[in-house]
DNA sequence: ACCCAGGGTCATA
DNA sequence: TATGACCATGGG
């Protein structure tokens, strides 16, 4: 009854869907709002998040034309919230640079998913997770997103070594769920929900959908 | 008073 | 290639 989670990632997000169901990612109203939020959460907890995109909401600056009007100094005051405010207002420029210069998200759309990644990955402060952010939830691109989480559950699941590069992790769940864009939408999702729902430090972990299989009792890594 | 959060860049060895 | 420093707010 606990071995499930363990045979494949296929079986791992039948089991969360099963505990949690339907995530309905990405938390945002457009494209470009996932974007933002994307940039603005590298290392940084989603609710400090939310404030920063609703301060850019409420100034009407969540547009990529209207944001690059804003001076610097106010862009890093409005999204102060979510830390980083000074190194991420130069990020937030260069993405909307790009969006902009590439003729905006309509043409983007139009490019091939390995060559769309690539440009993602040439603007200043977009790493692979960013852009894998984008690819699959601004997109819906069938890319998987490899973060701190799936790095923890995996390694608690036994199913990798911890060592690996992000690359190795991504084509590995890409190819065992094959280029299906929803189902690797509700993985990541699932496993972040099921990180802040259930493998938080505590003694054992109680009350978690993946039972014995999820062995994150008694681990001392914080989450 | 700690520890950490849905990372990425840069300098150094 | 592989570490380490740095960025910075807000919650537990």
């Amino acid at each position: 009854m606990t071995a499930g989670a363990a045979s494949g990632f296929r079986a791992l997000l039948q089991e969360l869907q099963r505990a949690y169901g339907p995530r309905h990612w990405w938390p945002a109203e457009t494209p470009f709002e996932v974007m933002v939020g994307a940039v603005l959460t590298q290392n940084t907890a989603w609710q400090n998040v939310e404030r920063a995109i609703d301060n850019l909401k409420r100034r009407g600056t969540l547009a990529p034309e209207t944001l690059l009007a804003l001076p610097q100094s106010e862009l890093a005051e409005l999204i102060r919230p979510s830390g980083y405010f000074n190194v991420k207002a130069r990020r937030l420029r260069h993405l909307c640079s790009f969006l902009v210069d590439a003729g905006g998200e309509t043409a983007l759309r139009q490019r091939p998913t390995e060559e769309l990644r690539e440009a993602l990955l040439d603007v200043h402060g977009i790493g692979p997770e960013t852009a894998d952010d984008i690819l699959l939830y601004a997109f819906g691109r069938p890319v998987f997103v490899v973060d701190a989480y799936t790095r923890r559950l995996f390694r608690r699941l036994g199913r990798i070594a911890g060592n690996e590069g992000y690359e190795q992790l991504r084509r590995l769940v890409e190819q065992e769920i094959g280029a299906d864009a929803a189902a690797l939408n509700e993985l990541h999702a699932l496993i972040v929900h099921h990180a802040k729902a259930h493998c938080r430090v505590r003694p054992e972990c109680a009350g978690c959908p993946l039972g014995g299989s999820c062995p994150g009792a008694g681990e001392g890594q914080p989450g």
